[in-house]
DNA sequence: CGTCCGGACGCAATAATCTTGCATGCCCGA
DNA sequence: TCGGGCATGCAAGATTATTGCGTCCGGACG
């Protein structure tokens, strides 16, 4: 089991740890003038974090506008059938789905939040039927059109001290 | 006004922009190898979708687990008054919230839906009550909470050919 | 049909950035 | 008080990014 104790942090990681959240690309030495430190000790902590699976990834972030028209909606679905085997073969759909931007299982009547992404109205709607209309275990989904993005990203907000 | 019309973008591009959203921490040399241009080509190109605001910002993604205990939500929110004033001062309050990960204003019942990432339950449910309950303009919310993240990510499908 | 021009390319030199070895200093436990 | 582990800064050394230059299309125009 893989399952390490998540490593304490101290000040300075919490610091470093927010800077690269919203903005990955500074350099190594940028970064250190921010928090104190030099170059190099950036670059081991930031190792660190990598080896310890704190960072999993730097991703690009792209203006969905600029890319084109695009269409954004969020969808809440209610499988029918609630077996393990239902929610495994759901989830993994989700995750195959180039147009799926994120997908949560949540408690309530609903049982997932998904974000849709689409380069048309049109799109979204057949978006919509393949991945809900065309499942026979889907109870009942409803979208939401998303007409505006007020604020995006994915930042975690920093561990209580 | 800023808004120049899309870039066309060929098939190279569309594949630089795919690698680049799901991992921006390769070299030039390897995304060169991977579609079939130099390191200087894509370099060149990179830098054009900066300029063009297509790539807006690059960030490092975190695991939320590995940084300490977490809960995530969903919340649907509905305003009471929905003068452009009323819609202006919440945007804004949900852009100055470092637990605000997303908010999106969408069409329908719903007005907003907004993810929530807390630190523990308690805080959580703290967060909800500073960002909604303590704001009378709110109709009614409702908090979805996340058992788990099938799927996560800010990518958007390719542009259409 | 030929020429000109703009844009994208590869290559190679240069510049910037990252990575690593090493010596030092600090904190903690024995 | 005396180690041992660990993080640091500094200074090479290695990698990677950037840029100047010459070339090669492809379209516009004479």
């Amino acid at each position: 089991m893989p399952e390490a104790p998540p490593p304490r942090l101290d000040e300075i990681d919490a610091l470093l740890l927010d800077l690269l959240q919203h903005d990955a690309d500074r350099t190594l030495h940028d970064l250190g003038e921010r928090v104190g430190l030099s170059p190099s000790a950036v670059q081991r902590r930031i190792a660190r974090y990598r080896r310890d699976g704190l960072i999993t990834r730097q991703v690009a972030v792209l203006d969905p506008h600029r890319l084109g028209p695009t269409v954004l909606a969020t969808v809440l679905v209610t499988l029918d059938q609630e077996s393990f085997e239902h929610h495994r073969a759901f989830a993994a759909r989700m995750r195959a789905d180039a147009q799926v931007q994120q997908c949560y299982r949540v408690a309530g009547p609903w049982d997932y939040v998904v974000v849709l992404a689409s380069r048309s109205m049109r799109d979204c709607g057949r978006a919509g039927d393949r991945l809900f209309k065309a499942d026979d275990n889907i109870r009942r989904y409803e979208t939401l059109l998303v007409f505006d993005t007020v604020k995006t990203g994915l930042a975690l907000p920093p561990p209580l001290p």
